[in-house]
RNA sequence: GCUGGCGUAGCUCAGCAGGUAGAGCAGCUGAUUUGUAAUCAGCCGGUCGGGGGUUCGAUUCCCUCCGCCAGCUCCA
């Protein structure tokens, strides 16, 4: 048989002969595998270190810390698991327990529920199986063999995992669901999607080729699975890793089907990398808007409000302030038209526009009035349609562009609100672009330009762009699709950023771009988007009058740059940790006497801060300095002025940065200069 | 909405075999007049999420509702 040639992880290049395991290859090459590699790759395919070396190949190693090294080392502890689970509990019946983003779960059917404290149970079996060196053997066998197999071992999912492979090849058939038009505030719906989807093509897949019928199998000690692998050649190459949570999933993603039981875990290639990985969830924990909006005093949700509904303290007013009076200045600058809508409209307005139709389930129940039928509006659009439709509009009138921080309502199911980043009330800052199709797209790229634009003021240096294009059902021309999925291609394209497809994600009403912005931790959250909507001016009969003296269909785009107001400032107390740069921080300096002799001059330093428009407090309270800079710094406020007997004499103040740097004594009127440079938006 | 967990003072929590509740912080009062991350003392504060049941007796056991948390589903 001919060698097969392998590029080693320091560059070299190696003759291996082909038909003995690629792990002996490596051993006899002296090489320390678990360190350097997990697997080897060949035609991007990832081959288990126990698979034969194939002859006249050419294979590269996959180092453990690889986005592919981690795929295998997860899913392999993910095998661990179960492994463990099914000595402690013969009886469970196991689903898909594939690798995912920061780790891996299984879904399994267990005699009872588990309990937090079932974790560090089966992680100790883990760590005792993981001792024992146990191989992951690998075997073919074919698909009858597999469901007898299935069946003696009342492995239910499982036979129905391989019916499904049977039928369809690999995975399962992936629909769209159609809905209604408007600004959604979507998070990561596509990515739950292909999430989900990919976590079942790893699992479900026990790679069937084409014209073959055959699975293949894992075998781990007593433990064995469907698998497609790869996995790492024995459990003792998996050292470093953590059970973390325990949660329900409903089979295959139904909620019609069986609720099972999902562990939650995550492994790595080192002690340290696993370590640093729950460091940063401890880190992401302190920095949670929800508790930072108590400790701040920022918002808080009332039960007897009810749940989703924020309530803004003063705090967090100012902060929301500072944003929407910065919104408004820059849409004024940039050619937007300020609108103010209702919050109620008439049931006929939500029958023309389709919401009653499509979108009925998330609206707050019917009010009813005067004999007249009332919806709490759940979008802005009708309104702004409304508004276009007050007159007769001209080709010399557009385009036009209606924006409104407009206060929407919608009943989203109780469980899954969380914060400020999924909640019932929120403040869209909406706008609506109704264009010619020549104008189309110069507005477009201005949208995404000054979207980028806002994002980058409030600190946000890497976004994640989608250009989601036409679903299987959608309404309007399919060329109009065609040349609106261009114009935000190019618009993407212009404001110099890469961008993804998304295909087929588009709403059923228009193609669109979608930015997330990654915080401090790199989590993605969806703020941004700018759709297309062939559908609402269909339905409202929208026309202008153009230069032939005809009627045309104006374009029409829904864009709302931050998302929501409210999520984007839990976003943002995420992104800051609470520690907002000056010009955002809902008290900029508090100035701290260090006796009662010194409140006078105190009051005088703030008074003076006010008259300058900057935000300034007394913390007069009768405690030692140590304590109030202690507080002050608790509460993030980016100055601290102590004051005392020399400066109240030379009429200064000693400045103390957030964090603890000093910045010295200095004049008042310094440092009333130094606070007014900073206080100014600045984009990063 | 579903599965699981949890609801004890404003906050963080203890109270782990049923005998009507404790701590720290916060708050209030007093002493102290303080120089860069917690001065000391006293006091106030809870119908133990709501309702029902078992029991001589329930924060503790059971049922039910409400809310929160982790996920799932959803998020046009």
């Amino acid at each position: 048989m001919a060698d097969a040639e392998l590029l080693l992880a320091d560059g070299r290049r190696a003759r291996i002969p082909a038909g003995q395991p690629i792990l002996a290859a490596l051993q006899a090459l002296g090489e320390a595998p678990v360190e350097t590699a997990v697997a080897a790759a060949w035609n991007g395919q990832t081959l288990d270190f126990m698979t034969p070396v194939p002859s006249d190949a050419s294979l590269t190693l996959v180092p453990p810390d690889s986005p592919d090294g981690l795929r295998v080392l997860r899913h392999s502890a993910a095998h661990l698991m179960a492994a463990a689970v099914q000595a402690l509990s013969p009886a469970a019946k196991f689903a898909i327990g594939p690798a995912i983003e920061d780790g891996f779960y299984y879904d399994m059917e267990l005699p009872r529920p588990l309990t937090p404290e079932d974790l560090p149970i089966i992680e100790a079996k883990m760590r005792e199986l993981a001792a024992q060196r146990l191989l992951y053997q690998r075997r073919e066998l074919e698909m009858s063999e597999a469901l007898a197999w299935a069946r003696e071992h009342r492995q239910d999912y499982k036979i129905e995992i391989l019916e499904t492979i049977r039928q369809y090849g690999t995975s399962r058939p992936e629909g769209r669901a159609p809905g209604t038009q408007g600004v959604p505030e979507s998070r990561e719906s596509a990515e739950h999607r292909a999430l989900n989807a990919e976590a079942e093509v790893e699992e479900l897949a026990g790679e069937v080729q084409v014209g073959t019928s055959t699975v293949s199998f894992y075998q781990t000690g007593t433990f064995t699975d469907l698998c497609r692998g790869p996995h790492v050649p024995d459990t003792s190459w998996l050292t470093a890793f953590r059970l973390t949570h325990i949660a329900g999933a409903y089979w295959r993603g139904d909620e019609r089907r069986p609720m099972l039981q999902r562990i939650y875990g995550t492994a790595f290639p080192t002690q340290e990398a696993l370590d640093r990985h729950l460091f940063n969830l401890e880190e992401a924990r302190r920095r949670d808007h929800r508790r930072l909006g108590r400790e701040l005093d920022l918002f808080s949700v009332a039960d007897e409000v009810g749940g989703g509904l924020i309530l803004w303290h003063p705090k967090g007013g100012m902060i929301r302030t500072l944003i929407e009076d910065f919104w408004r200045d820059e849409h004024l600058a940039n050619g937007y038209d300020l609108v103010y809508t209702p919050h109620v409209g008439r049931a006929k307005l939500w029958q023309v526009s389709g919401h009653l139709e499509f979108y009925q389930d998330l609206m707050y129940p019917r009010m009813e009035g005067d004999g007249n039928d009332y919806y709490v509006k759940p979008m802005n659009c009708p309104f702004h349609i409304m508004i276009y439709q007050s007159k007769v509009r001209s080709y010399r009138d557009l385009p036009l562009r209606f924006a409104e921080l407009g206060t929407v309502y919608r009943f989203e199911r109780a469980g899954v609100l969380h914060g400020l980043l999924r909640v019932r009330g929120f403040t869209q800052d909406d706008a609506h672009i109704f264009c010619t199709p020549e104008q189309m797209d110069e507005e477009i790229t201005r949208a995404v330009r000054f979207s980028l634009f806002f994002l980058r003021t409030f600190g946000f240096k890497d976004y994640e762009v989608y250009v989601a294009t036409r679903p299987e059902k959608f309404v309007g021309e399919p060329g109009d699709w065609e040349v609106a999925t261009e114009a935000l291609k190019r618009a993407a394209g212009r404001a110099g950023q890469a961008y993804e497809v998304d295909a087929g994600g588009g709403a059923f009403y228009g193609p669109k771009i979608d930015i997330k912005v990654k915080d401090a931790l790199g989590r993605p959250w969806q703020c941004t988007t700018v759709q297309f909507d062939f559908n609402l001016p269909e339905r409202f009969g929208l026309a202008f009058v153009g230069e032939d003296n005809r009627q045309h269909r104006p374009f029409m785009v829904h864009r709302a740059l931050l998302g929501s107001i409210e999520r984007f400032l839990g976003v943002l107390i995420e992104h800051y940790g609470g520690a907002f740069p000056a010009w955002l921080a809902p008290v900029q300096a508090r100035v701290l006497p260090v006796a009662d002799r010194h409140h006078a001059y105190a009051a005088s330093v703030v008074a003076r801060l006010q008259e300058e428009h900057l935000r300034g407090e007394v913390d007069d309270r009768n405690e030692k300095i140590g304590f109030k800079i202690r507080e002050a710094e608790v509460q993030k406020i980016p100055y601290i002025l102590v004051v005392g007997d020399r400066e109240t004499a030379a009429g200064t103040v000693s400045v103390r940065l957030r964090g603890g740097q000093d910045r010295g004594v200095m004049p008042l009127a310094d440092f009333v200069h130094t606070l007014a440079t900073e206080n100014k938006p600045q984009a990063v």
